[in-house]
DNA sequence: CGAGGTTACGTAAGCGCTTTCGTAGCGCAC
DNA sequence: GTGCGCTACGAAAGCGCTTACGTAACCTCG
C-alpha cells in the first residue's frame, strides 16, 4: 500500500529554514555541531510544518526506531495484560511505542515473532511469559536473540533466567513456598495442586516451591497430587474436577495462577463445595480482580505491572557485559478463599 | 542504535539464487512476471538463508509495512484488553503485527499517537474507545485521519460514528435500554446510574438508552440520578458511595460498565448492603470475570473480542466510497447480582 | 601573522528495498 | 525471413533519512 501523502519531509524543513538537510537532521535530534540559534530555528520551522520524521527512512539510514517489541503468551490473560500495561505505560512516558505480539504459547510462533521484530529493527525485544522446560523448544529463539544482541540490539525477558539476556525474575519459587506455607499454617495437610502445562518452567518453579515447603513440613512429594491442565479458567475447572474426583479428601487446592483459581472456584461452586469452609483455594499472581471474586482470592502478589516496567527499563539501560538479573517482590495476600482446615471431611 | 547484524539481505538471496535483485523481490512477493520455476527456487533459497524482509527498506521503497496500529484508552482495562486480544488474534492470523498505543483517555496524547502511527506508515490505524462529547477535542484527530485516508491509508474505529471512517458500533444505546428494561421488569423504580466521565460519548449513549427505557415506563429523567465518576473500579466505588448517601432509597444501581460495577459491588459489600436482596447491581460489557464475581454480575454482553476482530477486518477491506457502519450484537446476561425489587426499604 | 585547532555547516554516499523502464529471447503470422 | 507482441528478466532510479568526510570561517598562540 504505497502511501503518497503530502507529508512534509526533512528536506522541506531544511529548505524553509534555509539550511542543509544535514543541519536540519542534526538540529532536530539535538546533536551537537549546530549553533543553538540555528537549531532552535529549525525546530520552530519543523513544528510549524507539522513535520514528523519518517521512521523507516531513519531506521534504514541507521537511526533508531523508537519501537520496542513485546512478545506475550496470551494477550487476553490478565497476567499478561497487566505486564503489557506496565510496559506500555513506561514506554509511552519515554516516547516509545510498543509492538505487541501474541505467541499463543507456541514456541514456533514465538520464534517467528522474534524474527519479525528483529527485521523491524525494534530498539528492544521483550519476552514475557514462561519459558519451556524442553530447551530444544527455545534454542533457536535463544540463538536469534544472541545474534540480535551481538549486533547492538537490546533484549530482556521476564523469567527465562536460562537465556543470556537481562531478566526480571518473578518470584515463582518463593510464591509457591509462600502459598504452601500459608495453607500449612492453617492446618491443611491434604493439599492438591491445579497446575498449568508441565511444559512450562513457570509451572515447574511454582510446583517446586510448593513441594519444598510441604517437604519441610514432612509431606512427601508423592502425597501431593499435581494435576496438569491448561493455564486458563477452563483448565482450572477441569483440574478441580479431577482433583475432587481422584482425591476427594483434599482440603486445599493451590492453583498455580489466579486465572486457574477462578476456574477452580467456579467448579467448587457448581458442585456445592463451600469455600473456604470445606475446601480452601489459593492462587498466585494477584490479578486485579482477585479481590473481587467470590470469595475473594487468597494469592501471592507478583506485581505484574512492575515486572513490565522493570523489563523495559532493563532493556533500555546501556548493555552490560554479563546478563543482569533483577528480582521483584512478592507478598502473600490473604483473603477470603482460605481458612482453617476442616476438622474432618466426609 | 545502528544495527550492523549479518542479516541476510535481498541481494544475498538474489546472488545465491543466481538472479537479479528485482527478480528476487518479485518472486518473494508472488508478483507475476517471474516463471514459476525461478520463483520457487528463489523462495527456497530465501528460506534456507532465513531471509526476513527489512520492513523499513520495503516501506521506504513504497511497499507495505504489515503493521496495524491500535489506539486504546487504557490497556489495563479488560474491556480494552479483550478488544486488543481480538485485534491481535486476527492480525496474527493474517501475518500482521499490531502496534498498541495507550492514550490514557487524553485527546492530546491520542492525537500524537495517531501522528506517530501515520509516520510509521502503518497499514491501518484502529481506534478503540469512546469519543469525546466535545467535538473540538477530536477535530484535529479527525483531520489527521482524513488526510491519512486520502493518501491511501486505512482507518477504522470502534464507536465514534461521527468520524468519517469505517466504524464498528457497539450497541451502547441498546445495551443501556436492555439493562434498564431488565431491572424495570424486576419491579425496580428507584434506579440510579453509576456513570463514567460525562465527557465520553459512550457514557452519553448508554445513559440515553437507560433514560429512554425508563421514560417508556413513566420514570422522568429527573428521577434518575446519574452520578459521574471515573470509568474504573475506584470510580464505581465512589459513585456507589455517593448514590447510597444522596439517594438512600435506591434499589438498583446500573453501572455503565462492568469495571465500575465491580467497584459498586465492593462498596456495597463493605457497607453490608446485600446484593441483590437490598440492592440490585448490573453492568455493561460482560468482561471475562463478570461471571466469577460475588455475586456474579448481571450485564449486557458486547462481544469485545469480536469488536476487535471486526474493526480490523473492516480496515483491511478495500476502501469504499462512503464510511461503512457495522453493528455488533448484544445480549442481556442475567446472573446473580439482580433480583426482584424489595417490597420496602428503610 | 601564519600554523594548527576548532566550530559550524554543506556534500554526497549509501541503508535495503520496490518499481519503472528497457531489452533479450521466443513464438507466431504473414 | 521479417515484423510484431509476448513473456521473463536485469539495470538503475529513487524512497527519506543519517553520517563520514570535506571545507570554509574563526580562534588561539608562539
Amino acid at each position: 500500500m504505497p502511501r503518497s501523502g503530502p507529508a512534509t519531509r526533512l528536506i522541506d524543513v531544511a529548505e524553509r529554514a534555509g539550511v542543509s538537510i544535514a543541519t536540519a537532521s542534526r538540529s532536530l535530534r539535538g546533536q551537537d555541531g549546530v549553533s543553538e540559534a540555528v537549531a532552535a530555528h529549525v525546530r520552530q520551522v519543523a513544528s510549524d510544518l507539522g513535520y514528523v520524521v519518517n521512521v523507516h527512512a531513519r531506521t534504514l539510514a541507521g537511526g533508531s526506531t523508537s519501537i520496542v517489541g513485546l512478545i506475550v503468551h496470551e494477550i487476553g490473560d490478565p497476567y499478561f495484560s497487566e505486564i503489557a500495561s506496565g510496559v506500555v505505560h513506561l514506554a509511552t512516558a519515554r516516547g516509545l511505542t510498543v509492538q505487541i505480539c501474541h505467541s499463543g504459547r507456541d514456541p514456533v510462533t514465538e520464534l517467528s515473532q522474534i524474527r519479525t521484530l528483529l527485521a523491524h529493527g525494534t530498539e528492544a525485544v521483550l519476552i514475557a511469559g514462561s519459558g519451556y522446560v524442553d530447551p530444544t523448544l527455545q534454542s533457536e529463539a535463544d540463538k536469534e536473540l544472541r545474534a540480535f544482541q551481538r549486533s547492538g540490539g537490546r533484549a530482556a525477558v521476564i523469567g527465562r533466567h536460562f537465556l543470556r539476556t537481562d531478566a526480571v525474575l518473578p518470584a515463582n519459587v518463593a510464591a509457591g513456598e509462600a502459598i504452601a506455607e500459608h495453607v500449612l499454617s492453617l492446618g491443611h495437610r491434604r493439599i492438591a495442586v491445579a497446575a498449568g502445562s508441565a511444559a512450562l518452567t513457570t509451572v515447574e518453579d511454582r510446583v517446586a516451591g510448593i513441594r519444598a515447603a510441604l517437604e519441610r513440613h514432612g509431606i512427601a512429594p508423592g502425597d501431593v497430587p499435581v494435576v496438569h491442565s491448561a493455564f486458563t479458567r477452563d483448565g482450572g475447572q477441569e483440574a478441580a474436577e479431577r482433583i475432587l474426583h481422584e482425591h476427594p479428601r483434599t482440603t486445599a487446592i493451590l492453583a498455580l495462577n489466579d486465572v486457574m483459581a477462578i476456574g477452580v472456584l467456579s467448579t467448587l461452586r457448581t458442585l456445592g463445595v463451600s469455600v473456604p469452609h470445606d475446601v480452601s483455594v489459593a492462587g498466585i499472581d494477584d490479578i486485579a480482580v482477585a479481590a473481587d471474586l467470590a470469595p475473594s482470592l487468597t494469592t501471592v502478589r507478583l506485581h505484574m505491572q512492575q515486572l513490565g516496567e522493570l523489563v523495559l527499563s532493563m532493556a533500555l539501560k546501556p548493555p552490560s557485559a554479563r546478563p543482569r538479573r533483577r528480582g521483584c517482590g512478592h507478598e502473600l495476600v490473604v483473603r477470603g478463599s482460605t481458612g482453617p482446615a476442616p476438622r474432618r471431611r466426609a
